[in-house]
Parts: C-alpha cells; sequence; structure tokens
DNA sequence: GTGAAAGCGCTAACAT
DNA sequence: ATGTTAGCGCTTTCAC
C-alpha cells in the first residue's frame, strides 16, 4: 500500500510547507480555535500536496490521554457469542450510539471454557477508555478485576449492582414472574424450567441442589428467581452451556420423555424454548396441547412458523444504545447511574391450558 | 472504578519510587533487555505499592508507532453481517490468530445501505495498524480508497487482485463450476442461479443482461463465472441483497413458482439455498426428486434435516487465520502474497437426477 | 489570529 | 546492568 520506505508526513512537515506554526496547523484540522479561512485552506493544500492524510491518531491520543476505544468482552468464544442473535442486536445498537462519538469498538473475547486463561491479554494492556461487559457475570469476575487494577471504568451488561460500576439490565426477573404465572393461570402446576449457563463451567443438564447453591450468573439467577417469586417450584432445573438452539433441543428431550414429564417449560431464552418446541414435535407432543413453551428475549424466529413463541421481550437495541450512553457519560467524567429497562409479556401460540 | 481525582502512576513514578532510571524501570515490564531479578523485583514492588499496573499503551504505542489494533470493516451492517455464519467463523478464526500476538480487532462497521455514508468515521482516523476488508468488494471500495490514502496496509477477502493489498480468497470459480457440472452431470439443463448481492445496492430479483453488466461484486461475479465455465446459461440470474434465509425463501418462491421453472437452482451461499429448500417444501416440491438444490459454504445445518445440502465446502477458519497471517507479516514489514485456498464438492440429499 | 513552548508516557540508542 | 538522552506526533495553554 503506501510506500514504506518514506517516512509518512508529520504535522510539522505540513506547518512548515505551509508556512505555519504547528500549533495553527492543528487548529486548521481540529477547529478547535480561532483560524483565518485562508490560512486554514492554504495549511489543507500544503497537507493534501504533501500526501498527508491529517493527524496521527496515536499523537492525539498520547496527548489527550484517551484513545477513543471502548473494549468490548463478549461473554464466550465469538464464534458462539455471534449465533447468539441477544447478544448481537445489542453489540449493533451499542456500535451504532458510539459510532457517532467517534468511539470505536474493540472486540475481546470471553473465556469460552474453564481450560482457557480466564482473562484475554487484551483486557490486561489493551488501549480503551471504557470497557463493556455483555454479560456481567459475577461480582469477584477475574476480568472485571484486571479492569480495576487498571483504572478501566466498566459498564456491566446484567451484573451485579457494585458502587464502581454501571449497571444496565432488564427486569427480568419480573418478566420471569409475569410469564411463569401466564402458565399458572392456565393451570399448569408441573412447570419445569431451562437455565441459561450457571459459570463458567457451563455444565449441561438437571441442576442437584448443591449446583442450586453454587450458582454465580446473575443473570440466570434473577430469571431463576423470577420463576420462584410466583410461588412455583420448578420440578426440573435444567442447566444449559450456552444459550443455543441445540442445548434447548438436549433439554427438551430429557425433560420431556421422562416418566413424569412437566405440562410446561419456562425457558430462559427463545433460543433455548426454541429447541425444546423443536425436541417436543420431534417426540410427537403437541404444542401447546400437551406441551407449553415459553421463552425469554422476544426475537423474531420465523422458521419457528407456525409456531410463534410466547416470550418476554426486551428492548435490546436499547439496551445497546443505553450502555453507548453510559459510556459516553462516564468518558465525559459523568458517572452513569444504573438502568434497568422493562421487559413485556408476549403471548405467543406456543402456551395454552394445563392438559386434563 | 478507579479514582478520577488522583492521578494515575507513571512509569517515572514507579522509577523514582524502586530509585532506579525509567529505562530500568521498562525494562522490568518489557523483559526488552538485561536486568538484575533483584532489580526487577524491586521496581514491580514499587509498581504493585503505587497501584502501578502496567504501562500505559498510548505512550507505548506512541512510541513504537504501532497501535496493535486490526480494523475489521464487515461487509454490511453487524446486525445483518452477524446472522451470517459464514462472517462469523472467519472472524472467529481471524481473531483467534491475532489474539496471541497481542493483536486486537478494532470493528468497524460496512454500509448496509447506499443512503447512508460510504466510508465509517473510524476508516478514516482510527488507529490501526492493518486494516480487513471481510467483504473486498470492487477495486475502487470507497474504503479501500480512504485506506490507501491514510497509508493503512489492508487485506482483502475475496476480492479483486490489486498490487497494493493481499487477497486471501478461495477458489470459487472453480467450485462453482464442479457443483453446476455435478447437476450436469445428473441431467439438468434448466439450471437457475440465486446470487449474492451484485453491490452496495442490493437488489432483490431477477438481474436482466444491463444489470448483469454493471455487477460490480468480486465474489458474485467469480461465482456465477464459474457456472458459466461449465458452458450452462442459467434460465434465470437471480440477485439477493444479503447471503440470508429469507431472501434465498423469497427467490425459490419465485423461480419455482414460475410456468417453466428450472429443475436445479445453484446458489453462491448456504443459507440462501436452504432458503429455496424450504420454498421448495413450502410450494410442495419435492427435493431433489423435482428440484434439485445446491450451496455454496459448506456450513453445518441441522435445522435443513432431514436435507443434506449438496455444497462446496470451503476452509472458513482457516480462512481467518490465512488473514491472520497475511496481517502479521505486514506488521512485520512483510509484504505477503495473495492465497487462494481450495474447496471441496460435498454431495449431499439435495441434487438428484433431474425429472424426467 | 498566530506562534512558542511544554509535555502526554513511553522505549530504544547509546554511553557508562 | 544501569543511566542519560532523545524523541514518537500531537494538542493546548499562554503570550503576543
Amino acid at each position: 500500500m503506501a510506500d514504506l520506505s518514506t517516512q509518512r508526513p508529520t504535522l510539522a512537515d505540513v506547518a512548515s510547507a505551509a508556512g505555519v506554526s504547528v500549533s495553527t496547523a492543528s487548529l486548521a484540522f481540529s477547529g478547535a480555535g480561532p483560524i483565518a479561512a485562508a490560512t486554514r485552506t492554504r495549511v489543507l493544500e500544503a497537507a493534501s500536496s504533501l500526501g498527508y492524510s491529517g493527524p496521527n491518531p496515536l499523537g492525539r491520543q498520547l496527548r489527550r490521554g484517551r484513545s477513543g476505544i471502548v473494549g468490548v468482552v463478549v461473554g464466550d468464544s465469538l464464534k458462539r457469542a455471534f449465533r447468539d442473535p441477544v447478544a448481537v442486536q445489542m453489540l449493533d445498537g451499542l456500535v451504532g450510539t458510539l459510532a457517532p462519538l467517534d468511539l470505536g469498538v474493540l472486540l475481546i473475547a470471553g473465556p469460552s471454557d474453564p481450560s482457557e486463561p480466564p482473562v484475554d491479554p487484551l483486557v490486561e494492556s489493551a488501549a480503551m477508555d471504557v470497557a463493556v461487559l455483555l454479560w456481567g457475570g459475577t461480582s469477584d469476575d477475574p476480568v472485571l478485576t484486571a479492569l480495576r487494577r487498571r483504572g478501566v471504568p466498566a459498564v456491566l451488561l446484567e451484573g451485579t449492582p457494585q458502587p464502581d460500576v454501571t449497571v444496565v439490565g432488564i427486569d427480568d426477573r419480573g418478566g420471569m414472574a409475569q410469564v411463569t404465572r401466564h402458565l399458572v393461570d392456565l393451570g399448569h402446576r408441573r412447570i419445569a424450567t431451562v437455565t441459561l449457563p450457571f459459570d463458567r463451567d457451563r455444565a449441561e443438564g438437571p441442576a442437584d441442589a448443591a449446583r442450586l447453591r453454587s450458582l454465580a450468573w446473575e443473570i440466570t439467577r434473577r430469571r431463576l428467581a423470577g420463576v420462584r417469586d410466583t410461588g412455583v417450584e420448578p420440578t426440573v432445573v435444567w442447566e444449559t452451556p450456552a444459550s443455543l438452539v441445540e442445548h434447548g433441543a438436549a433439554a427438551g428431550r430429557a425433560l420431556l420423555s421422562a416418566p413424569d414429564r412437566p405440562t410446561a417449560v419456562v425457558c430462559q431464552s427463545d433460543l433455548l424454548a426454541s429447541g425444546v418446541v423443536l425436541a417436543a414435535r420431534e417426540i410427537g407432543l403437541r404444542v401447546p396441547e400437551d406441551v407449553s413453551v415459553a421463552g425469554f428475549d422476544g426475537l423474531d424466529l420465523p422458521w419457528l412458523a407456525p409456531d410463534v413463541l410466547t416470550t418476554v421481550e426486551q428492548p435490546l437495541a436499547r439496551k445497546g444504545e443505553t450502555v453507548g450512553h453510559a459510556v459516553a457519560q462516564i468518558i465525559a467524567g459523568e458517572r452513569p447511574a444504573d438502568t434497568e429497562l422493562p421487559v413485556v409479556l408476549r403471548i405467543g401460540t406456543t402456551t395454552g391450558p394445563a392438559p386434563a
């Protein structure tokens, strides 16, 4: 591309070519101070004749003490995280909000399994003004610890409220309670639940009492609490390694082929719920006549047709935007308040009266 | 998070606390020169007692003249780009290759439609050592032009070979020819083709001669050329706005419900092909008895069961890794050669003999 | 409206 | 093995 043998011109080169001082040349580009139109033009012309394409971001960053970079730590390996529309839609909202503010997103992979080092080296040493943890995890998250040590402010999605970080979340506990109550109202009593991962270990299967006590991830814990808020004690709490259709299907196969199967399955995500619906079809159970299935997120899942999932809709893009605004506030030196966005129950075709 | 009122310590603070010079303190962290173990320990202790968490990346970057950032321009809005497993898997391979080299990925959205500005501001001004264009587009791509002006070296995926950029691609022309020949061998003569977008306009529908002449995107052009290499002239060339199932379905509905429908449809991606298969089922056509459908990419699509797509498998993760290595070479000052990775025809259940 | 000077925090020659 | 020195390229007071 550019001729690497010849040094790129600097602002000083441009200034001397235009016969002005560096500080004036700087003003010509930044517009951050008074400058005569003629001078400005002269500088810009000198720049273009030298092939100078604008101030070197590295110099600017050091001088300003800001990188313009927001590190986004996704909750999993990218490959897996991006299979989840929930993560992608939030990221899209976030990037869209950040772009006009001249802030870029640095992608940082979260730990996919416990065998890997818990913290990506980028977390330790990459330049970033703020970090966003797409999946808040636990309060003693090693990533959060590393950021604290570096003095990098953090915004958590769905995390535990903490004095030194900003948390953006939704009313998932209330949402889960609503959808569960909807099932109870339909007469369901034997209700199983399929959850998001408990921790980095990402086990798959029914969780026993000990496992339930060790539940580390806040989002999973809150959604489970929402179910219990209605007085319902799930017949089975089925833990999954990731919010993906295949894990929902595995859960569905196990739960629905057991001897005293539940009449309803509440899932902590729509992808998991879709998997359960597919499993039910596979087994030959009718939804919702034989079994009701509910999800969480409010994704658009046309391929589930003719079924439309009963779910709790959360404002995904808005969540990303809210995070973006929080980031902007932090960079402006403010301390944004924690936010809880509302959710709304959306009744589809996958829930109905409990079988007699 | 960190106490913003008190200035963060610098290497100079640590050095003086440890009673050594800054350069020695630097060595203690970088290990880039000889240093007595005792001195090193002393520096590290001073650092930890001051709450110094390592050299400020901004200073290091300016000094080194490198940011450690690789800008990745995705070929669309993030929301849409990440619905395509092809992009995600490549990105995953790329990030995985870059991480051990201490390089981070800066996400840059491509233009989703012509109404938006063609170049994200990050392309113009963000710090990056190399840029990767996930979808190479045209040779006069405005993004590429901006990068050239800045002197940022670029790696293109599936782009037109050019003297000043590195292109990593696959033998898609040959692959397309192979799969088309497979259909010809099965007796098909009326073959339609469903393509990737032609350009930023992202039209949807049959392309006429004028439109075909204006085809801008290299990848689409090459795959179409592969079909023609077999001597087959498609009955219809159907253009789509993006490689997504819904656009394949739309194409399928139109093509398969037309009066003299084709006996085979070759698609430029697996997602498009899946859409065509779904449309065929919808219309009541049997695959492959009534119509054969072939894709391209080699994705794992379990939800298409019981069908398994006939497709051309490309090494997606390896593609990402290859790009990563090219990036590393560029940073090392080398000029990597263009690469063309092999593809392999994988025959599934969606292609069969032409109906009598 | 323009220029001079200082310095952001660091690394890498070079000298000792 | 350690210290001295010189910037990397820029923005921002502060004078004029």
